[in-house]
DNA sequence: GAGTTTGAAACT
DNA sequence: CAGTTTCAAACTC
């Protein structure tokens, strides 16, 4: 379907990741960076790649519901403030598109060898936007260090910068460690790849796509052009690479840096390194902790920045998942922390809800959908490599990462073009795609992007919006709505695609707390769009409504949050607190889920729903009575106990996943939708209740929590949670009291006139044809005259002084006329 | 905070 | 599909 741009006013640029890599200068510290930056990039480098991340994240938690054990590999872009030049990197349209490149060092006595090679094992991360001439001889050679730089522009390019540790001794890794690739050039359509050693390039990317190995005695191609899926070639997407760092791991650990690459290519790719470890081939990578003021001095990170990494286990691929990518302080020392991870796995990675993995104080996970996965084909590593994976979880209050909002809107395929530059990222295994949109200041009062996705696929799109409203970023996700496989669980069912849809998280208030300096640089312009919270999305006729919260609910949120001295669990895009808590914020039918049902009651004044922890004993978290696991989030600050919601559990998570979805394919579905029988934006349960005791007026009633009124759909007895329902059963208690004060002898029980009043307010409000009822119709000024009609009648019988048992057939009888009155009124109605 | 109530989820 | 059990949240005291 085509897709549109409804908002001419808002420009929105695709931009690469901008992670700033400093040279290393630790040689005893081998770490392999990629990175590309900008000048203009800097500092905000990490909190543009977190907010990515939290938006990829909760992506990941939903993709988890959606789909079967097929590896995400959801790659995202951060939204950087510079011109619409950077958003190509490099423009590889190739039919021959490799899979995935694989740089591979092997380490021959003092030397690396660098070898660029294509696995097909990673289709599904194909490599789009570097390609190797397949005729290039593979060659070994002492080169550990490469540098690509834009071949042509300097200025605003950006940097992508390789390091790799060397096999070599430390002073070689030293030495080795002056890594700088430059990944784009001006124009963002040449890359050189080049050895820090020296000037030559050794790869230079074209526009065509292909790399041309000019320094071959260094870069050895070993595989070039895998076949790609069969998919409709749609140039000036903005694909991101994921990159795999697999081995080499020295002793103390390797530092990875993301570096989020941007290709024109229809799909994301994998880049994977692979260096040959002949010395250390460290397994499993022990935790490695450094000092923040290292990891910057090793130019690992940028100033502000922290990064966790995460090791897999030893038996799988070995990943370092950075979970936090925090900006710190300036005057604060932070740490880089390197965790083991188990349950990193590449191919069937399914990562949820960003949740921080840690509770350093002063780290936060950066949710990533860009995995980098070093691999070393090293004696010792072929098994060992190691996977990093960014992700996106509770951040430190000035991360900008937490200020991003996401909002889910349906959205088809095609993107929309124009004034409101959306780029499409496809996945290719996973029919993925992701949008990205960044305002530029250019942009008007309102983003409007009309997403089209191919009927096929099952896909998960993605608008984002990021803004940078002083101190809030906001992010923009657009999610399909018809996906033919699992949907989403923030996807308004099928039922529903009529209607709009929208679910918006509110990230946390980063700048509120000062570090506003760190946030992603966007155009004021595009800041101001999204500053009165009108940012609207729409795809195809299923618009969703993007609600862009003013920053000061963040900051309350955050305020809240902290108030409270518990953090939430971090939610798929979410709001971060300084203890690293997160919180998001649903707003209209959008899809929620339990857990957004039932706090919904527990909303603030300001309409932040804060984020509860669970409390599980005996479900480990891995069954639907976990409101974590129901929304797809990892557990986390919660209260559980034998918690296996977690990463370290993801293969069972994943089990129960599955189990869940057997058991009910729906069971990750928002269980409130809209209903379309009316065409108005009423919510209503889906499932329905089925209460017996509650009268459906208590927070056991998911009807009530989500303050819906019951429906046809629900199978509850004694309801009385209907529309209006204070007043118009008011209205009749009142009038009930009222008749028997008045008769004084009425001996009309009350239960009589409690089932009148049920006959009233009870009825289904929507017929299955989705005709209004009558019920709808007791509107308060119709139960005021029937309240006069009757007490009338009730006067009239007391001033004839009737028999009690008159008094209360007519009564009875005056009800039913009015009953019947608007039963008809309502048919007119209806009929006209 | 402990105990009870409740209804969804899970199980049979 | 219906009945029962399990579970965690909501509620009460």
């Amino acid at each position: 379907m085509a897709a549109s741009n409804k908002s001419p006013g808002a420009r929105a640029l695709v931009e690469p990741l901008a992670l700033d890599s400093r040279t290393l200068s630790d040689g005893d510290f081998s770490a392999l960076s990629l990175s590309h930056s900008s000048e203009q990039y800097s500092n905000n480098d990490f909190e543009a790649l977190a907010s990515i991340q939290a938006e990829f994240e909760c992506m990941n938690a939903e993709e988890v519901m959606t789909t079967d054990d097929e590896t995400m590999l959801l790659d995202r872009s951060i939204e950087s403030t510079t011109t619409a030049s950077d958003i190509e990197m490099t423009d590889l349209s190739d039919n021959a598109q490799p899979e995935q490149i694989t740089y591979s060092s092997a380490a021959n006595q003092n030397s690396q060898n660098i070898v660029f090679q294509t696995k097909p094992t990673l289709q599904r991360v194909p490599v789009s936007a570097i390609q190797v001439k397949p005729t290039v001889p593979q060659v070994s050679q002492s080169q550990s260090i490469m540098i690509v730089s834009p071949a042509g522009g300097q200025g605003t390019s950006q940097i992508l910068k390789i390091s790799h540790p060397s096999t070599a001794s430390p002073g070689q890794l030293q030495s080795l460690a002056q890594t700088l690739i430059t990944a784009k050039s001006a124009d963002g359509n040449i890359v050189q790849l080049r050895s820090a050693q020296g000037s030559r390039p050794i790869v230079t990317t074209s526009q065509s796509g292909t790399i041309t190995l000019s320094n071959v005695q260094n870069v050895k191609p070993v595989q070039s052009a895998i076949k790609r899926p069969a998919q409709s070639v749609q140039q000036n997407r903005n694909v991101y690479t994921k990159m795999i760092l697999t081995g080499n791991q020295s002793q103390t650990g390797q530092q990875v840096l993301l570096a989020n690459t941007q290709h024109d290519n229809q799909q994301p790719q994998t880049i994977k390194f692979i260096t040959s470890s002949g010395a250390s081939p460290s397994i499993a990578s022990p935790t490695k902790t450094i000092t923040f003021a290292q990891a910057q001095q090793m130019g690992l990170l940028s100033s502000g920045k922290i990064q966790q990494i995460l090791p897999s286990s030893p038996h799988k691929q070995q990943g370092i998942i950075v979970n936090k990518l925090v900006t710190s302080t300036s005057t604060q020392p932070s740490k880089m922390t390197i965790l083991p991870a188990t349950t990193v796995k590449p191919p069937a990675k399914i990562l949820p809800a960003p949740t921080s993995m840690t509770s350093h104080a002063k780290s936060s996970i950066v949710s990533n959908s860009q995995t980098t996965t070093f691999s070393s084909t090293g004696k010792n590593m072929p098994q060992n490599s190691q996977k990093v994976i960014i992700r996106q979880s509770s951040l430190k209050p000035g991360t900008l990462l937490g200020n991003s909002q996401v909002i889910r809107i349906p959205a088809n395929q095609n993107i929309v073009s124009g004034p409101n530059q959306v780029h499409q990222i496809q996945m290719p295994g996973r029919q993925v795609q992701y949008v990205r949109l960044v305002s530029t200041p250019s942009s008007g009062t309102s983003n409007v992007v009309t997403v089209g996705k191919p009927k096929s696929q099952t896909t998960l799109q993605t608008v984002g919006m990021t803004h940078k409203l002083g101190t809030q970023q906001q992010i923009v996700k657009v999610l399909p709505l018809n996906t033919t496989s699992q949907p989403l669980r923030t996807v308004v069912p099928k039922t529903t695609l009529s209607t709009s849809s929208q679910r918006l998280l509110i990230p946390a208030t980063a700048a509120v707390s000062g570090q506003s300096k760190s946030a992603v640089a966007i155009p004021a312009s595009a800041l101001n769009q999204l500053a009165t919270g009108q940012a609207v999305l729409s795809a195809n006729s299923n618009v969703g409504n993007i609600v862009v919260l003013p920053a000061q609910y963040i900051q309350q949120q955050q305020q809240s949050e902290e108030a409270k001295g518990k953090s939430q669990q971090s939610t798929p895009s979410l709001l971060t607190t300084s203890q690293g808590s997160t919180g998001n914020l649903s707003i209209g039918s959008l899809s929620e889920g339990k857990s957004s049902q039932r706090s919904s009651s527990s909303l603030e004044p300001n309409g932040i729903r804060p984020r509860k922890p669970c409390n599980c004993t005996k479900s480990q978290c891995l069954k639907l009575y976990c409101d974590c696991f129901a929304n797809g989030e990892f557990c986390h600050m919660c209260n559980c106990n034998n918690c296996s919601n977690n990463l370290e559990n993801e293969e069972e998570r994943q089990r129960a996943i599955k189990s869940c979805l057997e058991r009910n394919p729906n069971a990750f579905r928002p269980k409130i939708g809209k209903g379309r029988e009316t065409g108005d934006d009423i919510r209503r349960h889906n499932k329905g209740c089925n209460c017996k005791r509650s009268g459906c007026l208590k927070n056991y009633c998911e009807c009530y929590e989500a303050k819906i009124p019951c429906s046809a759909n629900c199978k509850c007895m004694g309801c009385r949670n209907v529309e209006e329902p204070n007043l118009e059963k008011k209205s009749l208690k009142d009038l009930a009291e009222a008749a028997e004060v008045r008769t004084a002898q009425l001996t009309l029980s009350k239960t009589k006139l409690q089932q009148l009043s049920d006959m009233a307010f009870r009825p289904p409000a929507m017929s299955n044809t989705g005709a209004r009822q009558p019920f709808n119709f007791l509107t308060d000024k119709v139960v005021e005259i029937t309240c006069q009609c009757l007490m009338a009648q009730a006067e009239e019988a007391e001033r004839s002084m009737l028999d009690d048992e008159t008094s209360q057939r007519l009564i009875i009888e005056e009800f039913g006329r009015c009953l019947k009155e608007i039963i008809e009124s309502a048919h007119k109605a209806e009929t006209t």
